[in-house]
DNA sequence: TTGATCTGAACAAACGATTGCCTTATGTTA
DNA sequence: TAACATAAGGCAATCGTTTGTTCAGATCAA
């Protein structure tokens, strides 16, 4: 057991809260040089470091943030970990991670058992639209951020970046290739990406004038297994789409899969672009055009606004929205992959 | 701010320790049946949590585990961490994620802070050999388990793979293909996976009667960035190695690249062999031959330790060693990578 | 000499829950 | 009716800090 203010109070013969008072230097002390150089020199022997938890039961603050994403083993939501960590540490707090694995229940689940620890606050990438979950918070009047996906549109702080118009971007870019007959691998509607995400691939449309094919637009969720199932079922039409915007990285990679099965080549017979920029998206072959998400930036941006939010009492609910930017690869454009260093393959 | 158990006791008008009896289901509490009734619904109704903070004070545990990783970007850490939640929440744990990014100093920094918290047991799996950090770990008497490296031989408890045998796994499999100049991307010898790794890469090759050439063992350390320029390095031999045995997956990535540019065909002109089985690595062209390391399983083993230690005062430095499997696929053999569906190929 | 002021700390009340022991009222037994 | 048992819940210490207040002695001014 470590040891208590008791405990070097008795050896010093000191009271303790005097202690106490020299160890987070209490600019009111009073105190004599010698008894002050007496308990440093002991702080320093012992190694004394006050107990957290009578600390935070005492003030009323953990120290500790918590992250609530869907699985940290998407390379997205461990970036984002990263940058809320990087923001975190530094200024003296843990961070607690929690997986929901897209699970409203579990979502619920983790927020009780947060906020039984009394968090200082949470980071929440997981939410659905109209989530009962981010309700509660707020009524709980728990500090948090929304990061990627919101809730009820301006209700909370939020860190994203602009899905409507990523997604616009990336729809305008095959079409600007010529593609007519564009397909759109959706995210679910009950998540905001997965909404934005299409209303921007139908806007792009819409602009251009292109009559928009139900059909082409299916409902694959963010995993590779649902963009491969989407892909599928879309390669089967009568009339094929030639390019594919998915919802994300991940259903980009299960339409590669698909492709590659079928022997459609990428990007002659079938373009595609996802969405996210994971660092697996520039090592598919070809590499993967995608609109980059700056997970790392978030996360900074998000506990910004968080201990903000902590330490200043602030309260107005800042929006942060970043502008998504496409990044073109060989799944659009032949040739765009310029790590393959044409010189040195030529002197095979 | 949450309500409290002196605030249930003057709504209802009992002592606060009743309520918390009943809360607790305090099985030789004597109470009467209207009274029990009349405080259950208050405490459904007002959906009382105990505070996290005061109950660890007096209970002296906090239900907080931390897990201490160098980086959770790294698919193998992810997996890592996602087998100890998978492993600590249902038994009411929440995890505490810490990323070292290698550095002993972050790492030191990390622990100070977690005991402070008094996390009540840590995963750590950013070890170095002789780690003062872990001596301190065990000093403290702060249950711990570490998981894929380890410090001391045989102190902590510890959860890992047989390292030795899965780099000896590795080389035969290039030896058996025919390859004679093997190289070894290497680890740091201040972690123990490192100096295995690479004792194990020697032993295969005494074993078969080569002699080991000391040129052909680079140390790349375990990042891509690593890997490639160890991979120039030996590339730019006058008598280059046909085969490269790499200490981790990243390293592999980086041989990869180099192997690329220089234009070099793996596996006909260069096979590799990385270590990890990171989901990366049958998403490579061709797929990438490694050690098969369960980070999944892993967490849960290394929770499982973890709370033998906790909550039954187990101190039996149980080490747990998963025998390591060789996952061969078209970096080192052609036509390996099943997942290519030739028949399919031939389509086109 | 006597207040007044200042020094250098000690005292004690929180923070919110848990738990061994105690109290009061009622019921039972001898 | 006295002694005792039991039911139903209250009391208070405790976990380890923090912090507003108090206090004893020394110093100082008048």
């Amino acid at each position: 057991m470590p040891i208590t203010l008791k405990q070097l109070a008795d050896r010093v013969g000191v009271h303790p809260s005097t202690i106490s008072r020299v160890a987070n230097n209490d600019p009111g002390l009073r105190i004599s040089p010698a008894t002050r150089s007496r308990i440093e020199a002991l702080l320093r022997e012992t190694e004394y470091r006050p107990n957290g938890i009578a600390r935070g039961l005492k003030l009323q603050q953990t120290l500790a943030l918590a992250v609530v994403i869907p699985d940290v083993t998407n390379p997205l939501f461990a970036a984002l970990f990263r940058g809320v960590e990087d923001g975190a540490s530094p200024r003296g707090y843990n961070v607690v991670l929690c997986n929901t694995d897209g699970s409203p229940d579990r979502q619920r689940l983790h927020l009780a058992s947060l906020t039984a620890r009394r968090v200082d606050g949470v980071i929440l990438a997981s939410t659905f639209l109209r989530d009962p979950s981010v309700r509660w918070l707020r009524q709980q009047r728990i500090p948090h951020v929304l990061v990627n996906r919101f809730s009820d549109d301006g209700l909370d702080p939020f860190v994203g970046s602009d899905d409507v118009m990523g997604a616009k971007v990336a729809t305008q870019h095959l079409y600007g290739l010529g593609h007519r007959r564009i397909a759109h691998l959706a995210g679910q509607p009950t998540v905001s990406t997965g909404v934005l995400r299409r209303r921007g691939y139908l806007a792009a449309l819409a602009e251009a004038g292109v009559k928009a094919d139900p059909e082409l637009v299916v409902e694959s969720g963010y995993v590779e297994d649902g963009g491969a199932r989407g892909t599928e079922r879309l390669l089967s039409m009568r009339d094929r789409p030639t390019a594919i915007f998915a919802v994300n990285d991940m259903a980009a990679v299960g339409a590669y899969s698909v492709a590659r099965r079928l022997g459609l080549r990428i990007p002659d017979d079938l373009a595609v672009v996802g969405y996210n920029n994971i660092p697996l998206a520039n090592r598919l072959i070809p590499g993967l055009t995608t609109v980059h998400v700056p997970a790392h930036e978030f996360g900074i941006m998000a506990t910004r606004l968080l201990l903000d939010q902590i330490e200043n009492g602030q309260r107005p609910a800042r929006q942060v929205v970043f502008q998504p930017e496409l990044v073109v690869r060989g799944s659009t454009v032949v040739g765009a992959d310029v790590e393959l260093a044409p010189a040195a393959l030529m002197r095979e």
